[in-house]
DNA sequence: AAGGTAAACTGACGGCATGACAGGACAAGT
DNA sequence: ACTTGTCCTGTCATGCCGTCAGTTTACCTT
């Protein structure tokens, strides 16, 4: 559709104008890792920039524009998660291993992009619509694929008939974003990374076949 | 201990002075819920409150720390979960139960508290301590529960000892609090709230127990 | 009831972020 | 060098933040 990137007031953005666009980006997603979203100031970021706050104004209509920018990028990045469910086999022993491929790389994308996440979901949570869109591309990728998967499964008498595949697929991809989201809360619990993982594989694998994996 | 109210600069707070402060709270808990935690200014809340915005510093620091004052409330009232996991019985038919009695009433109380879960899961994520503490304390009560309950049916041969009772208690728990916090999300995916709990149950089930549900 | 004291509140102020505008700097082509 | 369109900044009005000095209110003592 329309690549064009433009200003506020509807001028196209030249090379120039483009690069010091990207710098602002930059810097608002530094600044959003080091400090809370509340507090994020556009003097600060377009302080960062080397620029100052009229320039940010002329590319971006707040703070929350911004970030919208951020995460729709983001959002182009994350549906090659879809990758890690699509065309694998939930049958016997290569099911595990295709469990433990989606809990790494959905913990890996999260932390990856976890200042802006953190956004997302806040903006999602309050009724935006707009970042509520942006969760979903990026849920919807693995979500889709995994309903089908269960799907497929259940029309072969795998699992149990009475499951919904959207529900349990819908469970179970919230449940990795939330753990991704709070990877340091386990720690307070005892729990260490290496421990993680391969239990919220073990529940991927029972949501989805209905089964303990064959080890 | 010390449950005197006290003000920022240390008075002691009278009983009109509890009044406004608690006034105060309950419109910023109002506030929370139909506005954007980045736009909610302490003007508005004061003028809400029929007062003006020096007397709410009076009370608070800062809209955080009012905040945190509404979560530890919260909190407080959200020990009570402990009660839909401790002393269940995690074996045949009363499991299930037990789960749904769960998924019931964690998705109840998250819905009820939502707007000031929302900003606690958020300040949470971004490192902040305090807020970190409080989502402990109302996570930990289940999840602490949960993890004992694994332990047992551990001991007794009826888990898998590969499991780690924390790791895995602290991922269903954290399951329900994500599916709780977008539950509306559920339902671009065509999953209705009735489909959702039972699936939520189900998962919890397994996860606890290792085995599909005895119907 | 008068007077005293601490609590409760407010008006006002300096400081800073926001957002709009107009004018100057810059790059590219003629 | 001149023109043109893009790009950036200085400046300004507005509004919120956070503090303080000072006033009003409530309560207690005598």
């Amino acid at each position: 559709m329309t690549g064009q990137v433009r200003t506020v007031d509807g001028r196209v953005a030249g090379r120039r104008g483009q690069a010091t666009r990207q710098k602002l980006l930059e810097c608002l997603s530094e600044m959003l890792s080091t400090h809370p979203y509340r507090d994020v100031k556009v003097i600060d970021v377009a302080r960062m920039a080397g620029t100052s706050p009229a320039t940010f104004y002329q590319y971006f209509p707040d703070v929350e524009g911004a970030v919208l920018e951020l995460a729709e990028e983001m959002a182009k990045e994350g549906t090659t998660l879809t990758d890690l469910v699509a065309g694998r086999n939930w049958v016997g022993k290569p099911a595990y291993a295709a469990a433990e491929d989606l809990v790494d790389g959905f913990l890996t994308f999260w932390r990856k992009n976890d200042a802006i996440l953190r956004v997302v979901d806040l903006g999602a949570a309050e009724g935006d619509k707009r970042f509520y869109k942006i969760r979903m591309k990026i849920l919807n990728a693995v979500t889709n694929s995994l309903t089908d998967s269960i799907k497929e499964l259940q029309s072969k008498g795998k699992v149990d008939k009475t499951v919904s595949p959207a529900a349990m697929a819908g469970s179970l991809v919230v449940m990795l974003a939330a753990a991704a989201a709070h990877q340091k809360g386990f720690q307070s619990w005892g729990v260490k990374q290496a421990e993680l993982k391969p239990n919220l594989a073990l529940l991927v694998h029972l949501g989805v076949t209905g089964k303990k994996p064959t080890k």
